[in-house]
DNA sequence: GGGATCATGTAACAGGTTACATGATTCA
DNA sequence: TGAATCATGTAACCTGTTACATGATCCC
C-alpha cells in the first residue's frame, strides 16, 4: 500500500501515498450510479478511449477485475448475492465502508505537484459530478497546498545561494528547484481558473434546488 | 520492460518506455567515474539525500544491487574479475555495450511532459557533467518535443468545441487539456531558461580547450 | 450459421519494496 | 569493547501486465 520513494517531490518524505487512483475511481463509478452497483465489463468501458476518464487514467479490462477483487478484500465493495443478470453478470455493490473511504479520499487534496495530473484530476472528475461544493472545497485546498509547496521551494532556493562561484551540483540543484517551481506555479494558475468554474456549477445547482 | 498505460499523456499510445531512469543513472555514474568502475555501496550513496541526484531520483540501497544484477544480465555492466578491495567490495565496470546504450539514452529527449520531472532531469544531470554540447542538443530537442505537444493539445482543444452548450464530459475534457497545456508550457519556458546556461558551459569548456 | 460484443476471469510472468541477515573494518 | 559505517545481498511479499480461455447473446 506504500509507494516507492523514487523521485519524490520532497526529500524522501514520510506520508502514506494518497493514491490508489484506479481503485478509488472504481468506487467513484459505483457511487455515481443510481443504485450503487455495477459490474466489471460496464466499469471497464469507462476507462477506454472516448470515455472522459479514459483521458486521465487508463485501465485494461483485465485489471478491472483484479482491482475489484482487491476492493472486495478490503470490504469496500460486495458481490450482490441474489441478482445475476441475463448475460452472466456479477453485480458489485459499494459497501458503506467503501462509501466512507471514497468520500474521505475525494475530500483530500494531493500532497505533490506530480499527483495533480492523475490523482487530482480523477478526484475533480467525481467531485464535479457528485457535488460541486465538494469540488470547490477540493480546488481551494489544493490551491493552498500548491502555495505552501511554492513557498517551501522558494525558501530552499534562497537558502542554497551561499557560495560564489556556485558549484556544478548547486547549479543543478537550482535547475531542479526552478523546474518544480514552474510546474507548481502552472498548476496553481490552472487551479485559479478552475475554481470559478466549479463555483458556477454550485450556483446553478443551488438555483435548481431553489426552484425545486 | 513495457510500462503501464495508466494515465498516459497521449491517448493510450504506443511507444516503448524511454525510461529505466534508475538503471541508466547507474550507468551514468559509472561513465562519470575515471576508470568506468564502481561498487554498489558507493553508487547507492549518490542517491541518498544531500546528493545532487537524490533530489531527483531516490533509490534505496537494496535496489541498487537489484538494478546492478539486471544491468549485468543485459550485458551493460560486468563484474571486474580480479580486483576485490579490502572491505569485500565487488567492483563493477561499464561494458562497451553499456556505454553505447547510455549514450543512446542520454541523447534521447523524453516523449511526455510528465517524464521531464524524473527522466529528463537525470539525463540533464549527466549531460551537463559529461559534455555540455550534448546537454545543449538535449535541451533543444526537448524544446521541440514540448512545442509539438503544445500544438497537438491546442488542436484537440479547438476540435472539441463543436457543440453548445457543452456537456459536462466536454467541460472536464477541456480542464484536462488545459492542465496539460499549462504543464507543458511551463516546462517549455523552463527549458528556454536552461538552454542558455548549458550554452554558457559549452563556451567555457571550449575556451578552456583553446588555451590548453 | 457466424461475427461482434457482452462478460468474466486465470495463469504465467516480470518487477518493485521492505526488512532483515551477514560480516568486516574503523575509531573512540 | 562497542558503536558506526562499510559492504553485499536475500526472502517474502505485493502489484501490475499480457495473453489467453471460456461461453452467452444479439442481430444480420
Amino acid at each position: 500500500m506504500r509507494r516507492a520513494p523514487a523521485g519524490d517531490e520532497e526529500a524522501g518524505s514520510e506520508q502514506f501515498h494518497s493514491g490508489m487512483p484506479a481503485e478509488h475511481a472504481l468506487l467513484g463509478l459505483l457511487a455515481l450510479s443510481n443504485d450503487g452497483t455495477g459490474h466489471g465489463y460496464e466499469l471497464a468501458r469507462q476507462f477506454g478511449p472516448d470515455a472522459p476518464l479514459g483521458n486521465v487514467i487508463r485501465i485494461e479490462p483485465g485489471m478491472v477485475y483484479h482491482h475489484l477483487k482487491k476492493l472486495e478484500r478490503l470490504g469496500w465493495v460486495e458481490s450482490v448475492p441474489g441478482a445475476a443478470g441475463r448475460p452472466a453478470r456479477r453485480p458489485i455493490a459499494l459497501s458503506e465502508a467503501g462509501r466512507i473511504e471514497f468520500n474521505r479520499w475525494l475530500a483530500e487534496p494531493v500532497a505533490h505537484t506530480r499527483e495533480i495530473r492523475l490523482d487530482f484530476l480523477v478526484k475533480l472528475y467525481f467531485a464535479l459530478l457528485l457535488d460541486p461544493r465538494v469540488a470547490v472545497r477540493l480546488v481551494n485546498e489544493q490551491r493552498e497546498i500548491c502555495q505552501r509547496i511554492i513557498e517551501s521551494l522558494s525558501e530552499r532556493r534562497k537558502a542554497g545561494h551561499g557560495d560564489d562561484p556556485p558549484s556544478p551540483a548547486h547549479r543543478f540543484g537550482d535547475l531542479v528547484l526552478e523546474m518544480r517551481l514552474a510546474q507548481t506555479e502552472a498548476a496553481l494558475a490552472w487551479l485559479d481558473r478552475v475554481g470559478p468554474e466549479a463555483g458556477h456549477a454550485v450556483r446553478t445547482s443551488e438555483s435548481a434546488a431553489d426552484t425545486a
